[in-house]
RNA sequence: GCCUCCAUAGCUCAACUGGAUAGAGCACCGCUCUUCUAAAGCGGAUGUUGCAGGUUCGAGUCCUGCUGGAGGUACCA
């Protein structure tokens, strides 16, 4: 049972004679910020006080004579300008101990309305090199499925593969002009994605000979403007026009700025293909760039050779993708990509045409909506169909086949505005009982602030940091376990690596931009999956050399014992574990579970330094005890798993 | 120009959506292993929450303005 939830619904009836609102009030009921205020705190008092024109106090106090917490809460004051602290029953709380030591889903009950839900995450590009940028969809995603999943609803997850864009024409361009036949029998991904780069490098460095100039005289141009801001703000005494220009020079400079880098960039690529290896191939394939625009829409117009192609290329970068997801434990229940939806396209534009929700507008063919500047383009004016395009004929194919109450698009805030206009797009086509949710999450920056981007070279790609995240920790699990078997020690450094880089995803805030670092990502000590992981192991170890048997402590419980204040810390935060679900879900932020299991674990390893489990006092105690260590092993065992992380028996 | 998001300890980030004295980790300095795994625990300090106002019992959180950053902004995804 849920504690928060059962206080809420013996306040409910209380609060609904004092208001109408009596359920938003329910929201200020909460957890403690302060273990001195008890275990929960009602802070509806000062609110409704106001409201109702009585002093918060007062109306405490009689909100207090009127609730039943009987068998609940053991003791309840009023302090402060009307907070409502609330001290759980030790009996209650040793009964609701029992209660999830029985049960398989720790006292987390499934909810009573269950919804659909179609998670929409991951979706990279095929066969262009993935890179850390593309875990962060990947582990969220997976969390929030699995929180949904756990707590009673269904869910159909889909990746949504991009597996028919222009990165194919370029790989056919590419193939057709740069292939090494040796390379692609032996390696074909390798060869494909080497291809990619190749043509991405000269479609590069062909658009910056072609814009350069104009770039330099923009900065000229800029520069005169800047010299004549200046002079007219030297010249000027009037303090708002003297304002005035100032936001206009620090606009200008601004520009000036992203203009020299831009410049920077285009000098970078023209000199890495100048002065390689490529720089006969460059002036070989001068049109590239529209050359390749051509292989793409001759793909998508169904010409037999590029079709030929592309179902050649698939199935490898299909499987280059499924060893990572192999890797970091991920699976799909569909992989529908972009080109599943390819002959559905045309009837989707024809339907928003026939309905008048589209018209054309400079050739493109358009969706206005009121809130926005500029359409959702679904037809572009040389009549090929875009990502909105797409987007709306899966969100048909999602209604016609699964008919979810919600959808959940894990992806980039970047496309924020993309998902909007989507929705309403949709909304507008009538798609208006399903629920859309982009659920965005912050770009994975570079050292230099801005977003992180594969540099040739020097970084490392998506498969190369597993690889080091598992060499990492095999070091030390070698280091820590020297008697076990190779075989267990790579287990175990796999299990700790690839653990360690999702938490690192998962564990901050979705909605924050993150600095990749090499470091953050290997750490393998303080707020990371191994501290977590390692309480697991530690348990088991004391479970082993105690001679306990799991089961049977589950089957025959002694009543719990509250020897110290720690374990009875201990047991509050353990019956948290559904609350901490809750909190996930009301935004879809998986961090809130790693904030309690981290919270968790810190007051399990003090227990373990205060309480020990062999030489407790007593033989009732050392039960209790072996109890407590058997709910945190699986509270972790759960909550990690929900997090699409494993747990290893030793470390 | 317009729109969205962000600014919290030296660094990386939290803060349960308006609650009581803003918290962790990293890094740094000590201490604790013949006693269930030291991948641990204990102790040590750092803040005008970018700036200026406002709203109210109460603001890191809400509103206005400013400064600085990121992203988006008609045929890329």
């Amino acid at each position: 049972m849920n504690a928060l939830a059962e206080i809420r619904s013996r306040f409910l009836p209380v609060l609904e004679s004092h208001s109408d609102s009596a359920t938003e009030l329910l929201g200020m009921i909460r957890p403690a910020g302060d273990p001195k205020f008890g275990d929960y705190q009602a802070n509806v008092a000062m609110p409704l006080g106001k409201k109702v024109g009585k002093s918060p106090r007062d109306l405490a106090a009689e909100i207090m004579d009127a609730i039943s917490l009987e068998g609940l809460c053991s003791n309840t004051e009023v302090a402060g300008p009307g907070f409502i602290n609330l001290t759980l029953d030790n009996a209650w709380l040793k009964n609701q101990l029992l209660a999830s030591l029985a049960d398989d889903r720790l006292g987390v009950e499934q909810v009573t309305n269950p919804k659909t839900y179609i998670v929409d995450f991951s979706s990279p590009n095929v066969a262009k090199p993935m890179h850390v940028g593309h875990i962060r969809s990947t582990v969220i995603g997976d969390a929030i499925a699995k929180i949904l999943g756990f707590v009673g609803h269904k869910v159909i997850t889909d990746n949504h593969v991009g597996d028919w864009g222009t990165q194919f024409g370029m790989i056919i361009y590419g193939y057709k002009n740069f292939l090494d036949p040796a390379a692609y029998e032996s390696e074909p991904v390798g060869e494909l994605s080497r291809l990619y780069r190749k043509v991405r490098q000269l479609i590069d460095y062909h658009g910056a000979l072609a814009n350069i100039d104009g770039v330099r005289t923009e900065i000229d141009t800029l520069g005169g403007q800047l010299e004549q801001l200046k002079a007219q703000q030297a010249a000027t005494e009037e303090k708002s026009a003297v304002k005035k220009i100032k936001k206009e020079i620090s606009a200008t400079q601004k520009r000036l700025k992203a203009k020299q880098e831009t410049l920077e960039s285009f000098e970078k690529k023209i000199t890495a293909v100048e002065t390689g290896e490529l720089a006969t191939e460059a002036n070989a394939h001068p049109e590239i760039g529209t050359a390749v625009l051509l292989e793409t829409a001759a793909l998508h117009k169904g010409d037999a050779q590029n079709l030929a192609l592309w179902n050649e290329f698939l199935p490898a970068c299909r499987e280059d993708m499924q060893k990572i997801y192999r890797r970091l434990g991920v699976s799909f229940d569909h992989e529908l990509g972009e080109s599943f939806y390819n002959d559905q396209l045309q009837a989707v534009v024809d339907d928003f045409e026939a309905k008048g929700f589209a018209r054309t507008s400079d050739g493109a063919l358009c969706v206005f909506m009121n809130d926005y500047d500029t359409p959702m383009i679904i037809r572009k004016k040389d009549g090929a169909f875009l990502y909105s395009t797409t987007d709306l004929a899966t969100i048909k194919y999602r209604d016609d086949e699964f008919d979810a109450d919600a959808c959940l698009y894990v992806v980039d805030h970047r496309q924020h505005e993309h998902f909007e206009k989507l929705f309403d797009a949709a909304r507008l086509w009538g798609y208006t009982e399903t629920e859309y949710k982009h659920v965005a999450f912050g770009t994975v920056m570079g050292d230099d602030g801005k977003p992180f981007k594969t540099r040739d070279g020097d970084t490392v790609g998506l498969g190369g940091l597993l690889d080091d995240a598992e060499s990492k920790a095999l070091k030390i699990a070698i280091d820590q376990n020297p008697d076990l078997s190779e075989e267990r020690q790579k287990e175990i450094a796999s299990v700790i690596g690839i653990g360690g880089l999702k938490y690192v995803d998962l564990s901050q805030n979705r909605a924050s931009d993150y600095e990749f670092s090499y470091e953050k990502m290997l750490a393998l000590k303080g707020n990371t999956a191994t501290y977590l992981q390692f309480s697991y192991a530690r348990i088991q170890g004391i479970i082993r050399k105690t001679g306990a048997d799991p089961t049977a402590i589950r089957k025959n419980p002694v009543p719990f014992e509250f020897a110290t204040d720690i374990e009875r810390e201990l047991a509050v935060k353990l019956i948290r574990f559904s609350e901490a679900l809750d909190d996930v879900l009301v935004e879809y932020k998986p961090n809130m579970l790693c904030a309690y299991l981290f919270e968790l674990t810190q007051i399990f390893f003090r227990f373990l330094e205060q309480c020990s489990v062999k030489d407790a006092q007593s033989e009732s105690l050392k039960q209790s005890r072996l109890q407590f260590c058997d709910l945190m092993s699986r509270t972790i065992q759960t909550g990690l798993g929900l997090l699409g992380i494993e747990v290893v028996e030793q470390m």
